[in-house]
DNA sequence: GTCCTCACG
DNA sequence: GACGTACGTGAGGACG
């Protein structure tokens, strides 16, 4: 390239584009994990221009920081922009990269944005009697644009010249900062001239020619409101034009005959583009591929299939071709010698997925059947254990379980290889039994957990739906091989060819999601709640599952039998009450009797057309003086401790008279486990009858139950998020908050308030954590919305940074889509942006709840981590029986109780270091109630 | 399967 | 001015 011809310099906005292609194109992923779909735009933008649009010149520009000439100038200047969202951040040094890569000059310079650069740039090519185009849609170039200076849109392709300039300001370039100075922008804090918009602006500009000539001609205008403000803005009008003036002296870090066009070396763009994942344009280009790996290109294609392809079509015009592995063509193991392969393959790979298949899904009660492993996308087997055979297929060998597990475990515990499970703590139940202690099974990681940590409340955490989510695959299903209803059969009776389908597939699919889901922790900053807390957690869960705790039969039969007779006299009476018989538990019929037939006031019908019955309404009645209502609600709270409790408890426990319930890791949206099957999290304790069915909650013989709860985690970890200065006082020296917030939201000193006036403000404590609402407020206290929200607004006028937590929290659901604990847990809120208001509002309170619930289920879970450990080290035998959200149960030799409970106490105290202490309260007892 | 109701934090 | 309402769960019975 010589210098007889003119220059024209192509200059690239290229932090500009950045963000534009953020926005405009789906979420992809390179096969490091890493978001890349602003670098894929930028680098399809890049080489485009190289191959069709090159001058003679070419430099991209960035934005060299936040700081700059116009922060000095204005402060308030883009002061208030958002940080960028997280997945962009990475992407910043990635498209420096990729202009590295083209071969092309990448500009920066600390001080200047990348606007005054280019026009610096601009300038200078037209001093020297060259021509330049600018790739850019930023209005703020447009001030450019002439003698011999161009713009394009780079992500429309079309040109911006002195049409489009004047559509947007309705003035001639070289008047658009007159006008951006009257009309302000408030996207970047330009303050402009209050009530001018962009019509007054260019109709004054076009009318005195310049901003100082409407400025000094403003005093002669009629008046009015305009007048009034362009003279009492002045100053402000001036400032703003200084803003938006682009500087045209800026040195130029290159100089401008450096930045001839070069081409890019062939192999590094073409290393480059591998890395990234953007084959198609390997090949667009005319280049080899760069050879990898078979894994690393087999997880490269996993990963690149979680663009969605039709999206990414729609928005950029360019489809990225990509083919996984097939999910076929998996190995039966039969013999040791096979079995060994694969182990060697998995040590070879340094890691492997595996699952485990059984008869049902309780794994306390389930036989292993079979395992699968995967040691690469599309390269799985399975080992079938007991497998029965069918009529047309027999089993064939099978090794043994014993033998299978004698060759695994020296794999399962070699530190050097990570074993990948989709919800380990099933899986490690599964080997438990097999006769391979869980605790033998080491290092792990689990991709329903990765997943969770990354995307509560988004979608559900099966397997089925992450491979939909982020491999677009869908697995063959469990009822696939095994039937259902009537004809289902047990997987030992699943043919073994069919078995290892869809086995392998699920060890091969696990091991996908893995290489989906792994890469993106850290940019999400989940990995430390992921290794700390969720991980570690699932041996300690399923050691308390397999423990499960003791009931007392005996107690259960007799409370069962006593809840029937009773209920049976109350039945006979409730029917004479109603003048028929009738199914008490039909609340359809209830509805019909109490207010078709009796003629009782205050009822109010579903959305089905049904009467409600629930016990708020018969509350109602029961306040009115009706007899029949408090008979049913009566014999409701039996039947409902009968059914769900006594009965099935009963049913559920093992022939140790013990029950084991199975917790939850993935389900909620707030981080918190749940219970089932049954759950023990929900044993009644709030009434008498409730009591005794707590009481069956035993300590086995010579033993002692310890019950360790929070006190008011919720509260505190309010306190601490809102930095309530009075509420943290109290927690601090251990007043009774409720009496506290009376005390100051009533105005009444704290020695005067009534157990009513309490009881109030103990109703909005916890309607603060809820989200408070006038509705449910009044509703929980039985006054009027009217009364709810005086109290409401005496709270905030107490406690101002209560609104403004619940706002900021509102705020960040609105721009992320989730919220956070301080642990970095996210909790998806996704009807945040729903224009249906109640719905709306609904999320909006999940936003307010979800950190306070998920703080607290953090800091317990970190507690019941750390808990096994301490136990151990004190050299005591306790062990943990039970989780209900801010309460630990443990079962415990008597002699050892005391100094257990003091052990529990101060390991959870501990779990969390907040600007309010933690309070634990302990109780020791033969059962549960007695140590509640 | 879905609705209603109700047990817990 | 109407909307529909406190946050998070699981289980059992009725009903279609």
């Amino acid at each position: 390239m010589t210098q007889t011809s003119t220059p024209h310099l192509v200059l690239v906005d290229g932090s500009g584009f950045i963000f534009r292609a953020f926005h405009a194109l789906p979420p992809m992923t390179s096969p490091a994990g890493v978001p890349v779909n602003a670098v894929y735009g930028f680098t399809n933008m890049l080489s485009r221009l190289l191959r069709e649009h090159a001058g003679s010149h070419l430099a991209v520009i960035f934005d060299a920081g936040r700081h700059t000439f116009r922060s000095e100038i204005y402060p308030a200047y883009k002061a208030h922009r958002p940080e960028a969202p997280e997945e962009l951040r990475p992407q910043f040094a990635l498209v420096r990269d990729a202009t590295r890569a083209f071969n092309v000059p990448g500009i920066e310079l600390p001080g200047w944005e990348a606007d005054d650069l280019i026009a610096s740039y601009a300038r200078a090519v037209q001093a020297i009697g060259g021509t330049c185009t600018i790739v850019s849609s930023d209005k703020d170039l447009m001030q450019l644009i002439g003698n011999g200076v161009s713009m394009v849109d780079p992500m429309k392709q079309q040109p911006i010249g002195l049409a489009e300039v004047e559509k947007k300001f309705g003035v001639t370039p070289d008047k658009v900062i007159d006008v951006q100075a009257l009309m302000g922008d408030s996207s970047d804090n330009v303050p402009g001239v209050p009530g001018i918009g962009p019509k007054t602006a260019s109709a004054l500009i076009n009318e005195f020619g310049t901003l100082e000539a409407v400025l000094s001609a403003a005093p002669e205008m009629k008046k009015s409101k305009k007048r009034e403000m362009l003279i009492e803005h002045a100053e402000a009008a001036r400032i703003s034009r200084r803003l938006v003036e682009l500087a045209c002296d800026v040195p130029l870090p290159v100089a401008i005959d450096e930045l001839t066009v070069k081409e890019p070396e062939k192999e590094t763009l073409a290393a480059w583009l591998e890395n990234m994942g953007f084959r198609s344009l390997i090949s667009r280009m005319g280049m080899a591929t760069y050879a990898g790996t078979e894994a690393h290109r087999a997880a490269r294609a996993t990963a690149e299939a979680s663009v969605n392809p039709t999206e990414a079509q729609a928005d950029t015009g360019i489809s990225e071709t990509v083919t996984a592995p097939p999910y076929s063509g998996y190995e039966t193991v039969r013999t040791a010698e096979a079995l060994e392969r694969w182990v060697a393959a998995a040590r070879e790979a340094g890691l492997c997925a595996v699952d485990t298949e059984t008869d049902g899904l309780d794994p306390l009660s389930a036989g292993i059947v079979g395992i699968s492993l995967a040691t690469a996308p599309g390269k799985a087997c399975y080992v079938p254990l007991r497998h029965q055979g069918t009529l047309e297929e027999p089993a064939g060998e099978q090794l043994s379980p014993d033998d299978a597990i004698t060759l695994l475990r020296p794999l399962m515990a070699d530190a050097s290889v990570l074993k990948i499970f989709q919800n380990a703590k099933f899986d490690l139940l599964v080997f438990d039994r097999a006769g391979l202690d869980f605790t033998d099974i080491s290092p792990t990681d689990d991709t329903m957990l990765l997943s969770y940590v990354q995307s509560a409340g988004l979608h559900g955490q099966g397997m089925d739906e992450l491979s939909a989510l982020h491999l677009g695959h869908k697995p063959i299903s469990y009822t696939d091989v095994t039937g259902t209803g009537r004809n289902k059969i047990p997987f030992a009776q699943v043919a073994v060819s069919k078995a290892t389908d869809y086995a392998a597939e699920d060890a091969d699919v696990t091991l996908r999601l893995w290489y989906a889901l792994h890469p993106s922790m850290r940019a999400n900053q989940c990995l430390a709640l992921y290794e700390q807390i969720e991980r570690p957690l699932s041996p300690v869960l399923a050691e308390m599952e397999k423990t499960g705790i003791a009931i007392d039969r005996a107690a259960l039969s007799r409370l069962s039998e006593d809840f029937a007779t009773r209920m049976a006299v109350m039945e006979t009476d409730i029917h004479a009450e109603a003048g028929r018989e009738f199914n008490v538990a039909s609340p359809r019929q209830l509805g019909e009797i109490l207010f078709d037939e009796m003629g009782l006031k205050g009822g109010k019908r579903g959305k089905a057309g049904a009467w409600g019955t629930d016990s708020s309404v018969l509350q109602d009645l029961v306040d009115q003086g009706h007899a029949l209502p408090e008979k049913v609600l009566a014999w409701r709270q039996l039947a409902k401790l009968k059914s769900t409790y006594t009965d099935a408890l009963l049913r559920q426990a093992t022939t140790d008279d013990r029950v084991h319930t199975s917790f939850q890791m993935a389900i909620t949206t707030t981080g918190r486990l749940s219970s089932n099957e049954p759950n023990l999290q929900n044993i009644p304790v709030r009434t008498e009858e409730g009591t005794r069915i707590r009481q069956a909650f035993i300590a086995s013989r010579g033993k002692k139950l310890i019950s360790a709860d929070y006190s008011q985690i919720e509260l505190r970890l309010l306190a601490d998020a809102a930095d309530i200065p009075a509420l943290r006082e109290a927690f601090t020296q251990g007043q009774d908050i409720h009496t506290r917030t009376a005390s100051e939201v009533f105005g009444i000193p704290a020695e005067e308030i009534d157990s009513l006036t309490r009881r109030k403000a103990k109703a909005i404590n916890f309607g603060i954590i809820y989200g408070i609402s006038a509705f449910g407020l009044s509703k929980q206290l039985g006054i009027s919305p009217g009364e709810a929200r005086t109290y409401i607004e005496a709270y905030f006028t107490r406690y101002p940074g209560i609104r403004d937590y619940m706002e900021r929290m509102r705020e960040q659901a609105r721009e992320l889509g989730y919220v956070l604990t301080s642990f970095g847990r996210r909790c998806y809120v996704p009807g945040i942006h729903d224009k249906n208001a109640a719905r709306r509002q609904y999320a909006e309170r999940q936003a307010i709840n979800a950190p306070l619930q998920g703080g607290a289920a953090d800091i317990i879970k970190r507690a019941m981590v750390r808990l096994p450990r301490a136990i151990a080290d004190a050299g005591l035998s306790a062990r943990m029986l039970l989780q209900v959200h801010d309460e630990l149960l443990f079962e415990t030799s008597e002699d050892e109780a005391p100094r257990v409970a003091a052990l529990v106490r101060d390991i959870m105290e501990n779990a969390a270091q907040l600007s309010v202490p933690l309070v634990v309260e302990t109780g020791i007892g033969n059962n549960w109630a007695e140590a509640h």
